[in-house]
DNA sequence: GCCGTTTTCGGCCCGACTGTTTTCAGTCG
């Protein structure tokens, strides 16, 4: 049972509470869906923090979900959940992942028509609405009838309420979008918002708001949107579109002077804000996407902000970057004054992780361009010093005599470019060595010998479980020229779950040892991840941005990598390849 | 059911939009 199974379980115990009764369930249901939002959003599986007596650790898990838990996890089921979910049909359930399909709804049709089989709910309401037996129900009519149509159609191309895209497939959609909206002259400013500003690793829809005086034209400009597949709603300050590729772009739009909260308001997150909400309430303020204003004030006396500085200010707070916002302790911090100053892109001064065309005979894939292309592009990036990580020579091929010849020639190449170039930039030859299933690295010690250091990484064997994994990576770390654990979980956003590693080891063996973790910019990869991130940082564990580069145009990706530093509260000091090169050379020699 | 600069009880964010309604319920963010 993975994080996600239990969070939705949750979820459920939350929606079943709306259909018995809302009002007397008001807070409970407020506690099962923060405590599903911790789950989904916890990096370690539930197992493992029962193990260690961790459960209770978890925001939003007090001593009572902790125990119907410890319940599901000991016994496989939660009595008093059997009990909340006894009088209600389990198709119910299924149909909560439709959009537009909320707890009320789904009851009320399933218990109408008899639905009992959960598999094909689905289906069967669609037939009915086919058959215009939904349109005569109290509550319902011809128009919603139609909605259920729509919705169940695009729920069957993919649009759930739960899929998300990867950041960077967000992004393009973002940046058409916002070119569009420019040419409506009535727009006078314009900014993604939302998971997307947030630069969360994945995006579910993409939020836009816009400062403009007229926000009726710029909302007709909005639904005019040649790509759009149809409009969800468009009203006075909001619209919605559905896109083709099945995705949703929402617009919001308020007049500049007001703009500031408007940002503030939908960048979310939903916990910072009702975090920020409830700071604001105890100073007697009550805080709206249109501004802040006196608690119990009816007159509407409304102050309005035109940036979020001076949102943030008027509560007496420094303003937060985005990606902070996550309700892991930033309010109290920016109380104080006392938030850290994030990486950022500029600071970045070289990429470890890149694959040339060097005809090494690599294990895996190879890269695009030549090492010389490479280096000119690191060049235009600013960039003062660069790594070669090309696979290891593949161990089925060649003999380990070879495998030494053609790492003595490429030593060799790499040490003429570094004369070439006369300490314009710094070529560092390094090489992705695999870390085999038994923990020993794929080459032997004496072609490792000819590098300045490996970057190691697991590429086969995904499927060991934690305390096998952990070992075989901790033994492939520490190997002495090994530096860098690359891509450190091996997952692929929405294809590939990451393998489990004991990460309290993990963190202690890189800070005893001088290791490095990689937080991989592939943007699917994208790890080590945020959360992890923040946890290698407050234990002191150097990282390494890299963009896992085959070709030119794949270096610009690194802006990805350092999103994810920045959501793991990363400074320049964390960050090994944001350091002056003696420092990093030294670095490497430890 | 959770939680604490209002700390172990008494609170718990704020609003838009749609459809079916004569004043609101449901969904969504």
């Amino acid at each position: 049972m993975t994080n996600l199974d239990v969070s939705k379980l949750l979820r459920n115990v939350a929606a079943a509470y709306r259909i018995k009764d809302e009002q007397k369930y008001r807070f409970q249901i407020i506690a099962y869906d923060k405590a599903a939002d911790t789950l989904e959003n916890s990096p370690t599986e539930l197992r493992e923090l029962f193990k260690e007596q961790k459960l209770g650790d978890l925001p939003g898990v007090g001593p009572s979900i902790r125990a119907h838990l410890e319940e599901l996890l000991t016994t496989g089921k939660v009595k008093h959940f059997e009990e909340v979910f006894s009088s209600i049909p389990e198709a119910v359930f299924t149909l909560l992942d439709v959009p537009g399909f909320g707890p009320k709804k789904a009851y009320r049709l399933v218990t109408e028509f008899k639905l009992k089989n959960p598999k094909s709910v689905v289906a069967d309401i669609r037939a009915l609405a086919e058959q215009g037996k939904i349109d005569p129900l109290d509550g319902f009519g011809k128009k919603s009838q139609d909605d259920i149509l729509t919705r169940i159609e695009e729920y069957g191309r993919g649009k759930t309420k739960t899929a998300r895209m990867a950041l960077p497939y967000a992004g393009e959609l973002a940046k058409k979008m916002l070119a569009y909206l420019k040419e409506c002259p009535a727009v006078e400013q314009v900014s993604p918002l939302g998971s997307l500003r947030r630069r969360k690793e994945t995006v579910g829809d993409i939020d836009i708001a816009v400062a403009s005086s007229e926000p009726a034209k710029v909302l007709q400009h909005f639904v005019d949107y040649p790509h759009k597949e149809r409009i969800i709603e468009k009203g006075d300050h909001t619209s919605s579109i559905l896109v083709s590729s099945g995705k949703q772009i929402d617009l919001m739009v308020q007049p500049p002077e007001a703009f500031g909260s408007l940002l503030q308001h939908f960048t979310g997150s939903k916990d910072h804000n009702v975090h920020l909400r409830e700071y604001a309430l105890s100073k007697g303020l009550s805080l709206s996407e249109y501004g802040i204003k006196k608690r119990g004030d009816e007159s509407g006396k409304l102050t309005h902000y035109s940036t979020e500085e001076k949102f943030y200010a008027a509560l007496g707070l420094q303003w937060i970057p985005p990606e902070m916002r996550e309700n892991t302790g930033e309010i109290e911090l920016a109380k104080k004054n006392e938030l850290p100053t994030l990486l950022e892109l500029k600071d970045m001064k070289g990429d470890f992780h890149l694959h040339s065309s060097y005809p090494i005979e690599p294990s895996h894939d190879m890269g695009n361009n030549t090492m010389e292309e490479m280096i000119a592009k690191a060049k235009s990036l600013g960039y003062s010093y660069l790594g070669f990580s090309e696979h290891n020579p593949s161990i089925s091929k060649h003999t380990s005599l070879q495998t030494k010849a053609i790492l003595e020639k490429r030593k060799e190449f790499i040490e003429q470019l570094n004369k070439k170039h006369n300490k314009s930039i710094r070529v560092f030859s390094l090489l992705e060595t695999d870390i085999l299933p038994n923990g020993n690295l794929a080459i032997d010690d004496d072609a490792i010998s000819l590098l300045d250091a490996t970057i190691v990484s697991v590429h086969s064997s995904f499927g060991m479980n934690r305390d096998e994994m952990t070992k075989r990576v901790l033994k492939g770390l520490s190997h002495p020229k090994a530096k860098i654990l690359a891509h450190p979980t091996g997952r692929l956003i929405n294809q590939r779950p990451p393998y489990e590693l004991d990460w309290a080891k993990v963190f202690a063996f890189c800070k005893e040892h001088h290791k490095a973790l990689e937080i991989n910019a592939w943007p699917l990869r994208l790890d080590l991840n945020d959360v992890l991130v923040r946890e290698a940082v407050k234990q002191g564990v150097k990282l390494m941005i890299d963009t896992d580069s085959h070709s030119l145009e794949e270096m610009d990706l690194m802006e990805y990598g350092v999103s994810v530093a920045r959501r793991g509260w990363a400074k320049p000091s964390d960050i090994l390849n944001a350091m002056p090169y003696n420092d990093l050379a030294k670095w490497f020699s430890m």
